[in-house]
DNA sequence: ATGAAAGCGCTAACAC
DNA sequence: GTGTTAGCGCTTTCAT
C-alpha cells in the first residue's frame, strides 16, 4: 500500500506545507505563477524571470518553468504584473466616432504595431460634444495605460489639463497645434486648403465652391481653402467663395445635397473642394443625375483618398493624408517614451499631397 | 507653544504613527486612496466605499472624501481595483479587420453601450489568417477581461479551447453556429443565400449570378444562394450559377472586376448578388461605364446596407443586418453575466432584411 | 456606518 | 543564477 490518502500525507521536507491554516480567503481560482514555480521546483521570482526575461535564467530552468506553463495552461495575469511594474502595456485612443472611415486607417495600422511590440489598444469614442470627454477620460487614465493617442477630441481646456496632470505619454494626431499636450503627429489643414485652391487655379478654374462638414479641422480647411481663393480672385463677381456646411460625419447624402444648394446659389461654379470622399462620391452621383459633366462642367477633389477613391468613374481626385503613417508614428512615439527612451523629436508633421486623377 | 514640529509629534493613540520605519521603496507618485483619506479624515476603506458604493457611508463622509478627490485630483487606479475584485471592467472584441466597414456598426454601439455600463472595450485584430491568433488570444486573456465579444474570428480548436477553460463570458456575433463557445448573437448565412436566390425568382430573373469575397462567412452564403438558385433552375444552360470568387476583404474594384469576369463567363444573366455593398457600387460603376442598364438588364443586390447605399443612384437593394443591435445586445450578455446575474436566453438571432431599392 | 487586517498575483529591490 | 522580502493600490472579509 501506498501513502496516497485523501488526508494529507506527512511531509519529509522541514517546511510544513499546511497554508498557514485558517487563511482560505478570496481567489480567483486561475493558476497563478506560484503553481507554475511549485510544479517547476523554483521559486516564484524565478518563474517569472523565466517568462518575461529569459536569459536570465539557466536553461533547464526555463524549460521547466515552459513545460509547467503548458502544463497547467497558465496565463500570467497582466492587470497584476501592470500594478506591481508600473507598465500596463495598454494604449488608449480617443476618436470622435470610429465610422467616419478617415480614421480607421489610422486605428488599424496603430492596433498591428502596438501589438508587435506587445501593447494592446483600448478604444474610446468622444463623440463629436464634449460631454463625454470628462468621464471617458477617467475611465482611460484610472486605467493607467502607458500612452494616449488623441484624433481630434478633447477640446476642453479641463481635459487638457487633467491629461498633463496624470503623466501619462500624450499623442496628439491628425492635427498640428501650436500648444501641444505633449507629443504631436499630424499635418496642417490649413496648408491643406490653400494648397487645393491654388492647385486648381493651375488647372484653370475660376469659380471656385466648397461642401464641408462642420467639425472643427474640417472648417478650418475650408476657411483656408476659401482665404486662398478669394485673394486669387477665384470667387463669384462679388468676390466671395460659396460654401456648404453639412453636419459631421459627412455622408454621400450631404453630398448630393451640397451640390443641389451650391448650384441653386451659384450655378456658374467650375471647381468643388469637399472635405471627404465620400462626400465628393456624392457631388458625382448628383451631377450625374443631372447630367453635369464631370470633370469638364465642375472639377471635384475631395479629402482623405479613401480606397475606392481611385476605382470610381471618372477616378477621384483627392488629398491624401498616410493615416496608417499616422498611426504607425503614434505607436512607435509611445512605444519609445514608455521604454524610457526620451523620444527624439516628438513633433512630426506627416503632410499631405494631393493625388491627381480624371475629375480635375 | 503647539506640538507642530518637523519631527513627528508624540502620539496620543494606541497605534504607533511611524511607518514600519525603513521601508520606502517603489511608489508611482501618483496619489492613492490612502491620500484621500488622511485628507478627509477617515480609514482607506472608507473613502474607497464613498467612492464605489456612495449609499453606505453617512453624508458628512461622503461630501468629504468627494472634496479630498477634487482637491488633489485623485483618479482610482482601476488596475488595482480589477486585480482586488477581480472585475476589470474590461471587454475585449475581436474583428479580422477593422478596416471592413460591415463591423464599424457593431463595434461603435459596443464602445457606447458598455461606456454607458462603465465598462471599457478593448480592440484586438486577427488578421484573416489564423496566425496571429494565439499570441492575441494570451494578451487578451491576460488582462483578464469580463468579457470577449468574437467577430468571426478564432477558428482553431486550440483558441476554442483555450477561450472555454478561461472561463471568461465570451460572445460570438454575426454568426450562428451549431457549437457556440458560450454566448451568441447572429444571424443565419445560409438563410440569407436563399433568401436572396428566392427574391431574385420572385423579380422575374432566371439567370443568376454571384460575386463574393473569399471569407467563410461570405462563401457560405453564396453557396446557400448558388445551391437555391440552381434548384429553382436559374442558372445557365447547364444548370450552373456563375460565381466570382475575390479576396477579402472586398473592395469596390474587386466589384468591377468581378462583373467584368462574369460577363465574361456569361454575357445573359440578369442578377447579381455581390457580398458586400462596396463591391456592388463597384459593379454599378463598371455597368454603368459599359452602358449595361441597371436595373432593366442586371438586377443588383448587395449586403450589409451601408449608410450610402441608399443614396447611390440607382439606390442599391441591399440584404441589411442591424449591426448596431448585435452590438448592444452582445454589450448587455457580457455586463449581465458579468453583474452575476445569469443571461436569460443567451442565443440571439437577429436576423435580417432584404431593403428592396432601385436596382432590383 | 466605520475600521483593521489580509490578501488579489505579480515584480522591484536587495541579498547570497 | 536564484531566492527572500516587501510591496504595487485597491477591495474583501470580518469585527465593531
Amino acid at each position: 500500500m501506498s501513502t496516497k490518502k485523501t488526508s494529507p500525507p506527512i511531509q519529509h521536507q522541514g517546511a510544513p506545507v499546511h497554508e498557514p491554516l485558517p487563511r482560505t480567503r478570496y481567489k480567483s481560482g486561475n493558476p497563478t505563477i506560484r503553481d507554475v514555480a511549485k510544479l517547476a521546483g523554483v521559486a516564484p521570482i524565478t518563474a517569472s524571470r523565466a517568462l518575461s526575461t529569459p536569459n536570465a535564467v539557466s536553461d533547464l530552468v526555463r524549460q521547466r518553468v515552459r513545460d509547467a506553463v503548458a502544463q497547467i495552461g497558465y496565463v500570467p495575469n497582466l492587470l497584476a504584473g501592470a500594478l506591481a511594474s508600473r507598465k500596463s502595456r495598454l494604449v488608449a485612443a480617443v476618436v470622435p466616432d470610429i465610422s467616419g472611415p478617415v480614421f480607421l486607417e489610422t486605428i488599424e495600422s496603430l492596433t498591428n504595431t502596438l501589438a508587435l511590440n506587445g501593447y494592446q489598444l483600448m478604444l474610446g469614442q468622444s463623440g463629436y460634444e464634449n460631454s463625454r470627454e470628462d468621464a471617458l477620460l477617467e475611465a482611460i487614465i484610472g486605467r493607467r495605460p502607458d500612452g494616449i493617442i488623441l484624433t481630434g477630441a478633447m477640446r476642453s481646456d479641463q481635459a487638457k489639463h487633467k491629461l498633463k496632470a496624470s503623466g501619462i505619454p500624450v499623442v496628439e494626431t491628425w492635427d498640428l497645434t501650436d500648444s501641444p499636450i505633449d507629443m504631436l503627429v499630424g499635418f496642417s489643414h490649413e496648408q491643406i486648403g490653400k494648397a487645393v485652391a491654388q492647385f486648381l487655379h493651375a488647372k484653370g478654374r475660376r469659380k471656385l465652391a466648397t461642401i464641408s462638414g462642420n467639425d472643427d479641422r474640417s472648417r478650418r480647411r475650408a476657411r483656408a481653402f476659401i482665404q486662398s481663393a478669394e485673394s486669387l480672385g477665384l470667387g463669384q463677381t462679388n468676390g466671395v467663395v460659396p460654401a456648404c456646411y453639412v453636419p459631421a460625419p459627412t455622408t454621400l447624402a450631404s453630398g448630393r445635397a451640397g451640390l443641389r444648394e451650391l448650384l441653386a446659389a451659384a450655378p456658374d461654379i467650375d471647381a468643388i473642394f469637399c472635405s471627404s470622399d465620400l462626400m465628393a462620391l456624392g457631388v458625382l452621383i448628383e451631377a450625374q443625375v443631372r447630367r453635369i459633366p464631370i470633370p469638364s462642367d465642375i472639377a471635384l477633389i475631395g479629402f482623405g483618398d479613401l480606397s475606392f477613391s481611385r476605382d470610381l468613374e471618372p477616378a477621384l481626385t483627392s488629398v491624401r493624408v498616410d493615416g496608417a503613417l499616422i498611426g504607425r508614428t503614434a505607436a512607435e512615439f509611445i512605444v519609445q517614451r514608455s521604454e524610457r527612451q526620451s523620444v527624439h523629436e516628438p513633433i512630426c508633421n506627416v503632410g499631405f499631397s494631393i493625388v491627381e486623377r480624371a475629375t480635375t
